[in-house]
DNA sequence: CGCATGCATGCCGTCGCGTTATGATTCGAC
DNA sequence: GTCGAATCATAACGCGACGGCATGCATGCG
């Protein structure tokens, strides 16, 4: 009964007449409570008219030509502060995040991007907004999309590539926000003495008896759709993520291999080591995934627009 | 300009809006949290959507068939808890006062009433209400008025007699809220060996030769008021305010006095003396004053109510 | 005894804030 | 894979809160 009476009431406390009550504490009339609100006199007048209609608890009475508060209209007064302060706290931190003054960015993309767009991506952000903080986690397209339908990161650089079967496009990121930000070339690692070396264009068709030296899943799977459409089936001698063993593996006369931009860009040549495009101009394409609405988070929008600037092409 | 715009994000703040992000984080869902406040799931959501409109920052965003807090939105839930703690604080001191398990009373009373109608009020708003506290102070009619209206006093007790120029009613109470709780007789004071004591009814102009002894300016007023309308101006030997002191005087035979019938309760008859109703059943007024609307607090509200129902009469 | 001050009241237009009904996704289950 | 349940978004609508303006009334002052 006491308790359910204390819960009417504050349902029916409402923060204009909170406000105004603290006003008329500080300035001691109704008419210039009104004025530093920005209020007309009459609607102070009727706000506290409304308060104790639909409360039955008085906060002012008349004074002469004036008013003056009551006993429970000093205490509303009083904690007016304790309501302004706890609601311009909330305000404080909300406009810092909005004027990124502060904010949060959880990220996640593939390891060929750790090397290059991410350390951009930081340096850009901290040079623009220095109260925005980054975190960062390493994880393949699909654990990063993962990691964003989790809400354990707001932003997931992935990438695709043609007839990809877990294209973040489409089935994998459903649900989810995905912006495109540019494509990245792929490129042929040869050693320097491979025949096929000799010209800037190679043709998939020319390293047909080659053995290859293939990388992550997805990245396993890019290559045999190009080479099925080059009419054959690559054969495979070693798998690894790491992109310098790969070069070292391909100096080393084991194989050639299929890298994307980004991954060359990590780290200077090998010795004895050349790339060279595909004749069909294969590239694989850059993806921004958050959640729906995500770049609605202004430390979001910072980051996404740092990487837009930052894509390739 | 961080000022301004702190100041203009706390003026978009709206208790809704934080009642619903604090539900929100509580329920994990918005429909959740629509219910448990007694809303359609609608409002909420519209709620929601209104906020961002007007103050560009997003609080949720979905997740699925569901939605979770943005970073905003959870700095804001946590603030929830100290918004609502303070309004819940002052709402459980109001409902106190309102429900009379707390307040206070600052009492003004004529000296007479301080031994019969003060202690009355002040053990039967005891034992009706507890948790109200009464603080008292004696004061003759005009200084309790005043102390009512420099708001050192909530209520005063106060008397008026016919024709008083002092009358609360008229002039000195303007602005106040005055209401009448009945009137007290008028007793003669005599010497029980005095002529006029024979009868049960003592006319004014049987004691015209009389010494008087008067008490306060305004009961000696009123006396000289009775008097002229008996047709005689009374000899005044003595005055003073001590009611005790009167009756002593009376016994040693120094003279007649009029007093009212408080004063006469507050303590026993003196010996030798006895007290007898004029002629003209003489009465003088009581009167509750209380600044305008003051019956609207609770604590003042029971006062009177108490006093209303220890009137004379 | 006017005049300035301060609050109350009446009237009115707007819009905030609920409602219900309905649509669009998404997730799980058979 | 498809159907159904769950969840949020949107649309249409009504009411009342909440402003403003004009005006009246009481009070205090010169």
């Amino acid at each position: 009964m006491s308790d359910a009476s204390i819960e009417a009431l504050a349902d029916a406390l409402d923060l204009q007449t909170v406000r105004v009550v603290g006003r008329i504490r500080e300035h001691g009339s109704l008419t210039a409570a009104a004025a530093s609100l920005g209020f007309s006199q009459p609607a102070v007048s009727q706000q506290l008219r409304r308060f104790e209609q639909r409360t039955g608890i008085a906060l002012v009475e008349r004074a002469g030509r004036g008013i003056r508060l009551t006993e429970s209209g000093h205490i509303l007064a009083r904690h007016a502060n304790a309501v302004a302060t706890a609601l311009e706290a909330a305000a404080g931190e909300l406009a810092e995040i909005r004027g990124l003054r502060a904010g949060r960015v959880r990220l996640a993309a593939f390891p060929s991007a750790s090397a290059t767009l991410v350390p951009k991506l930081i340096a850009g952000l901290a040079s623009r907004h220095p109260g925005v903080t980054v975190t960062y986690v390493e994880a393949e397209p699909p654990e990063a999309v993962a990691a964003v339908r989790a809400d354990r990161a707001d932003l997931a650089i992935t990438f695709s590539y043609p007839g990809d079967r877990d294209d973040p496009h489409t089935e994998s990121a459903k649900g989810l926000d995905v912006r495109s930000i540019g494509a990245e070339g792929m490129r042929l690692v040869l050693p320097e003495a491979h025949p096929a070396a000799a010209s800037d264009l190679v043709d998939l068709s020319a390293l047909a008896d080659d053995a290859w030296i293939a990388g992550c899943p997805r990245c396993r799977g890019h290559l045999l759709e190009l080479t099925t459409r080059a009419g054959f089936r690559p054969r495979i001698g070693f798998e690894t993520d790491n992109f310098v063993a790969v070069e070292s593996m391909v100096a080393q006369g084991l194989g050639v291999a299929l890298l994307p931009e980004l991954a060359l860009a990590a780290s200077p040549r090998h010795p004895g080591v050349v790339t060279r495009p595909t004749s069909g101009a294969d590239v694989r394409s850059l993806h921004l995934v958050t959640a729906r609405g995500g770049v609605r988070v202004p430390a979001v929008a910072a980051a996404v627009a740092v990487l837009e600037q930052l894509a390739p092409r």
